[in-house]
RNA sequence: GCCCCGUUCGUCUAGUGGCCCAGGACACCGCCCUCUCAAGGCGGAGAUCGGCGGUUCGAAUCCGCCACGGGGUACCA
């Protein structure tokens, strides 16, 4: 197969959501799975909407996902700089050769020509596009401009319709009579996005567009640059775009997380990674639970649909407790440190196996392992006896369970389970009742970690210390 | 207003003319396992395939119209 060289170009214009970055990872899976190359390249052509903490927050963000780029800020490579305000000289070039070539013309008009005409388009239910009022009167404009009179490049749209063969979306078709003659350059000097893009895309040399389908729309324009400049396009994919509940574009405006904020919810960025890529895509094999290789393994860009998806919580939920099982005890250990503040590595170790099957997210640990990090509060309507069990079978259980341990039942806890459940059984409680007195004893409520493996990490003397407490309680 | 894209269980989806009175996953419910909670296993409920017409022996799959949802319509990206 044919390497996909492709990018991921966002504006740094606030942090990156789920859906931002489901684009990107579809242009990182086109990438690596077919061994190309994904490039990063930062489009920062609007200096009114520059968000300067933001360009930092997307480089994380890629980091932490394990999106690596190939080319782009802080790594270099062969096309720099990746930063579009730094290439600014590279459009009015070609801007430039788009006038000589009769595909781009100056137009002068104010703002409140443009939007009276709009509206008065509108009114005849006719579609908005430029007059070309300034097309027929260059020489004027000319003048105009060198007398300072502000003005902006706009791309010549050309007769006919513009058709393409999206990956995504299959054969697209539009009437260039409905498309706007396109502001390239606007007035600061500084090219629009439908000018820099084709530019970049071109010099970087990309087979591979691969952006959110509200582009579907402003390709035309594109197109219509590719061809004034005599350059061959590349193959578009526009991918659909992510929903929330509401079934509205995910933003954060209302209210979407951000990726970074999932990472310090405890999601794991192989769950995050896992469960945008089932947004809009799907194996064909029925498996839905991927590693990373296995997902670059499997991911083709013919399979993702052009319909939009409503992106699920409890999905997302759902994979990430799948993937912390699948995580090695050392790397769950790692993980796990900034949730477990100042719990030491050996002893972050020993929880592991406590932990994992109980999490959904890494910030689940902070709660689970509370009882066995600290003083255990009692929690509220956790009563002792607990329902079903006699106060005196509570206190025999206690008294049992203290004499087990002061005698080294920890050194073997099935045993000593074995052991307290036939004492029990022999009052006729079932086990299950019973050893809830225990967990409100040792962990002060009646669930939580396995309560003997939760007594052999504590220790014999704070075990004794919590069952004695437990028992004391009983009698008063 | 004009243009475009889309429409299969609540959600993500499989499905490209007969294997589908529609399969899987998440969530939900039940059972099993079990020291609790989880995890895991098994089972259940859940979709007149947006609607209406048409093509065909036969349509979720092809065509048309309509409806609904989303997007574009900027000197934002």
């Amino acid at each position: 197969m044919t390497p996909i060289r492709t990018r991921f170009a966002p504006s740094p214009t606030g942090f990156l959501h789920l859906g931002n970055v489901r684009t990107a990872l579809f242009a990182w899976l086109a990438a690596r799975s077919t061994g190309g190359s994904f490039v990063l390249r930062v489009e920062d052509t609007d200096q009114g909407r520059y968000v300067a903490e933001s360009e930092a927050a997307i480089l994380e963000t890629l980091r932490w996902l394990g999106l690596e780029w190939d080319e782009g800020p802080e790594v270099g490579g062969p096309h720099a700089p990746y930063i579009q305000s730094l290439r600014v000289d590279l459009y009015r070039s070609h801007a430039e050769r788009l006038v000589e070539a009769g595909a781009a013309y100056w137009c002068t008009c104010t703002p409140e020509r443009l939007a009276a005409m709009r509206e008065e388009q509108q009114r005849n239910h006719r579609p908005p596009r430029y007059d070309r009022r300034c097309l027929g009167r260059q020489d004027e404009v000319a003048a105009e401009r060198a007398a300072g009179v502000p003005a902006v490049l706009r791309l010549r749209m050309p007769e006919g319709t513009t058709e393409w063969d999206d990956a995504v979306h299959g054969p697209l078709r539009y009437d260039n009579g409905e498309v706007d003659d396109q502001v390239l350059l606007k007035s600061d000097g500084f090219p629009t996005y439908h000018l820099a893009v084709v530019v970049d895309d071109h010099l970087m040399e990309m087979t591979h567009v691969i952006r959110s389908d509200e582009w579907i729309p402003s390709t035309p324009k594109h197109l219509a640059v590719y061809r004034a400049l005599g350059w061959e396009p590349p193959r578009f994919c526009h991918v659909p775009q992510v929903l929330d509940e509401q079934r509205q574009k995910l933003s954060k405006r209302r209210g979407a997380r951000t990726v970074l904020e999932y990472a310090e919810a405890g999601y794991v960025p192989d769950a995050v990674v896992n469960a945008m890529a089932l947004l809009g895509w799907s194996s064909g094999t029925g498996q839905e639970v991927f590693g990373r290789d296995e997902l670059v393994a499997a991911f083709t860009l013919e399979r993702v649909q052009p319909s939009p998806a409503v992106f699920d919580p409890q999905r997302l939920d759902s994979l990430n407790g799948l993937h912390i099982r699948r995580m090695s005890t050392e790397a769950l250990m790692e993980a796990l440190e900034f949730h477990l503040p100042g719990v030491s590595r050996e002893a972050r170790t020993r929880l592991v196996p406590l932990l994992r099957e109980r999490m959904v997210t890494l910030r689940d640990a902070t709660g689970l392992a509370a009882p066995l990090l600290g003083p255990a509060a009692r929690e509220e309507g956790a009563a002792l006896p607990p329902r079903r069990v006699s106060a005196a079978v509570a206190a025999r259980l206690l008294d049992d369970a203290a004499r087990e341990v002061e005698a080294g039942g920890l050194d073997d806890l099935e045993a000593m389970r074995h052991r307290l459940t036939e004492g029990l059984e022999a009052q006729g409680v079932r086990a299950r009742d019973g050893f809830r007195v225990l967990y409100i004893a040792i962990l002060g409520r009646p669930a939580g970690l396995p309560v003997f493996d939760a007594m052999a990490f504590i220790g014999a003397e704070e075990s004794l210390r919590r069952l004695r407490a437990a028992r004391a309680e009983l009698e008063s």
